[in-house]
RNA sequence: GCCCCCAUCGUCUAGUGGCCUAGGACACCACCCUUUCAAGGUGGCGGCACGGGUUCGAAUCCCGUUGGGGGUGCCA
C-alpha cells in the first residue's frame, strides 16, 4: 500500500516520569511515521506554570531512545518546546479575537458559579456580547458557533458533537498565557501536522480544537483516538496509583524489544495468532484502522513472558552483555566465568534483574545457604553418606559436567536413589539453595578445588571432620 | 448531573452474517520430558453482558437495558 507521508507527533507534557501509555501512543505515531516515510515530531509541551522540570524533559528522551525511537533516525524530528512558541499562539488569539471567533471575558469562577449554581454546567457565555476590550486580568474565550461539529477520527469512526453543549472555553488566561488547546492547535498548525494520533483521553477535547482550526480557516489534521491502558480496577493508569514509569521497568531487566512488542499489542494484534514479532514487521503492519475500541490492561505478568521469549532468543554474548548492570555489583564476578554457565542462566529468567541472585554462588567465598533448603536437603538420611560418596568420588573425576553427573549418578544406584534425590544435598552444599542452575554444569564452571571445599564444609557441618 | 467512548475466556486478543462445536497468547491445572528450577511438548479449565428486533441464518447489523471507562479547569 502507497501512503502519502505523514507527520504526526508526540507530545507529551513533562509532569513526570515517562508513562507506558505515552509510550504506546509514541510508538503508534512511531510506526505511522517510518511506513510511510514521514515524519515524527517530539514536542515538550511545557508551558504548565510549574509542573515541569528540566529532568522530567530529559526522561522522555532517553526513554523513548531507549524503545528506539530518537534522532539517530531519519524521520525524527525535534524536540521542539512548546514554550518557545507562545508569541504565535498569542498572535493566533489575536485574529481569532479580531475576526468575532473570541471574547474576552472578566468572569471568574465564583461569579459563573453564582449564576448558574453548583451544577457544573460550565460557563454561561455571560460575556459574549458584551463587547469587553483586551485588558489585563480578562481571559479569552471562544465563541463556540451553533451546529453540530462531526469528529472522523480514524480508529473510532464519525462521533458527533452538539456544539449547544460546549462551551466557550479559554483560549488566554487572565494573564494572557496561551491555553493547551490554543497552543496545541496553532503548534500542530505551524509544524504541518496531518495526522493527530494520541489517546482516547483527548477525544473530549477534539470537537473543540477542530473549531478552532476552523475558525483558523485552515484545514484540521485527520485525527486518531487510541484506547486509554488500565490497571487492574480497569482505571485509566496514574501516576499516583500504578507503577507506570518506563524507566522502572528498565530497571528491572525489561529489554526494550520485549516492551515495546508487548505495548503494541495492547489495542493492537500483529495477527495470524502470533504476538511475538520482529520490530521491522510491526513497523510495516501496524494500521489504525486494527485498532481496538477498549481500553486494555497492562498486564506485567504477560509483559513477563514477552521479556523471557527476548532474553532466551539474544546470543550467548548479548546476554552477558545485557546483563551488565545487574551483574557488575556481584561480589568477585568474573565476566568469563558467568560466560560459561549463561546459556543456562539465560533459560531461566524473565527479568534481567533475577540474574544477580540465580549465579551470586558462583562467585561468593561462601554461599549463603538458605536454613529450609539445608533443613530438607541436609535432614535426610542419605545426606551425609552422599557427601562423603561424591567427595570420594569427585577427588580424582575427569571435572566435566557428565562426568561429574555418572559419578554421582552410580552413587545413587547404591544407595537405591534416584539422581533427583542424590543431587539434592550436593546442590545445596555447593549453592546454598534447593533450587537453582542446573547442578553439574555449574560445578563444572565452579572447578574442583572451590566446589570439593563447599562439599567438605557441608559435610563438616554435619558433624565430620 | 451532562457529554462522549466502549462491551468475545480472569487478562491481551482473532472474528467484519453462514468456514464458530468461537481460534491464539498470558495466567492457572494435569501429564510428558527431566538433575532442582526453568525451557519445550501434550491436554484441560474458561468467553460472545442482558433483552428485543432484522435475517433462511447473528459474536458479527439495528434498538434498548445493564455494566465499565473517559471528559466535564483561566491543567496538559
Amino acid at each position: 500500500m502507497i501512503l502519502r507521508p505523514l507527520r504526526v507527533r508526540f507530545a507529551p507534557s513533562p509532569t513526570g516520569m515517562f508513562h507506558v501509555g505515552s509510550a504506546r501512543s509514541a510508538l503508534f505515531n512511531w510506526c505511522l511515521a517510518k511506513q510511510t516515510g514521514g515524519t515524527f515530531i517530539l514536542r515538550i509541551e511545557d508551558t504548565d506554570e510549574s509542573r515541569n522540570q528540566p529532568e522530567w524533559t530529559q526522561g522522555i528522551i532517553d526513554a523513548m531512545a531507549w524503545l528506539g525511537m530518537d534522532d539517530s533516525d531519519p524521520c525524527f524530528e525535534g524536540p521542539y518546546f512548546q514554550s518557545a512558541f507562545a508569541e504565535q499562539h498569542v498572535a493566533a488569539a489575536a485574529r481569532l479575537a479580531a475576526a468575532g471567533h473570541a471574547y474576552y471575558c472578566d468572569c471568574t469562577r465564583d461569579d459563573v458559579i453564582a449564576r448558574t449554581g453548583e451544577g457544573n454546567l460550565g460557563y454561561d457565555r455571560h460575556c459574549r456580547d458584551r463587547g469587553l476590550t483586551a485588558e489585563a486580568g480578562r481571559a479569552l474565550r471562544f465563541r463556540v458557533p451553533p451546529g453540530l461539529t462531526v469528529v472522523e477520527d480514524r480508529v473510532r469512526g464519525t462521533v458527533e458533537f452538539d456544539n449547544d453543549l460546549t462551551e466557550d472555553f479559554v483560549l488566554l488566561r487572565g494573564n494572557g498565557s496561551p491555553m493547551f488547546l490554543l497552543a496545541n492547535v496553532v503548534d500542530d498548525l505551524q509544524m504541518g501536522v496531518t495526522l493527530v494520533v494520541r489517546a482516547e483521553e483527548h477525544l473530549p477535547n477534539t470537537p473543540k480544537q477542530q473549531m478552532i482550526w476552523d475558525a483558523l480557516g485552515e484545514e484540521h489534521p485527520a485525527w486518531a483516538h487510541v484506547p486509554v491502558l488500565v490497571n487492574e480496577q480497569r482505571k485509566k493508569l496514574s501516576k499516583r496509583r500504578d507503577k507506570v514509569a518506563l524507566e522502572m521497568y528498565k530497571d528491572e531487566g525489561f529489554l526494550p524489544e520485549a516492551m515495546r512488542n508487548y505495548l503494541m499489542t495492547l489495542g493492537w494484534n500483529p495477527g495470524d495468532d502470533v504476538e511475538i514479532v520482529p520490530w521491522e514487521q510491526i513497523v510495516a503492519d501496524f494500521r489504525l484502522e486494527d485498532v481496538n475500541h477498549s481500553p486494555a490492561f497492562f498486564d506485567v505478568k504477560k509483559l513477563e513472558s514477552f521479556n523471557g521469549h527476548y532474553i532466551r532468543a539474544l546470543s550467548v554474548d548479548d546476554f552477558v552483555r545485557v546483563c551488565e548492570p545487574w551483574t557488575k555489583d556481584i561480589t568477585n564476578f568474573d565476566r568469563s566465568r558467568f560466560a560459561l554457565i549463561a546459556p543456562h542462566v539465560q533459560l531461566r529468567l524473565v527479568r534481567l534483574s533475577e540474574v544477580a541472585a540465580a549465579v551470586d554462588f558462583l562467585f561468593q567465598h561462601d554461599p549463603v545457604v538458605d536454613p529450609d533448603s539445608w533443613t530438607k536437603a541436609m535432614g535426610a538420611e542419605n545426606a551425609l553418606p552422599i557427601l562423603l560418596a561424591a567427595l570420594a568420588s569427585y577427588e580424582d573425576a575427569g571435572w566435566d559436567a557428565d562426568t561429574l553427573k555418572a559419578g554421582l549418578e552410580r552413587i545413587g544406584e547404591a544407595m537405591g536413589l534416584k539422581l533427583g534425590k542424590t543431587q539434592a544435598p550436593i546442590r545445596v552444599a555447593v549453592t546454598g539453595r534447593s533450587v537453582g542452575l542446573p547442578l553439574f554444569e555449574s560445578l563444572e564452571v565452579l572447578g574442583r578445588e572451590e566446589s570439593l571445599r563447599r562439599l567438605r564444609a557441608a559435610a563438616a557441618r554435619l558433624g565430620v571432620a
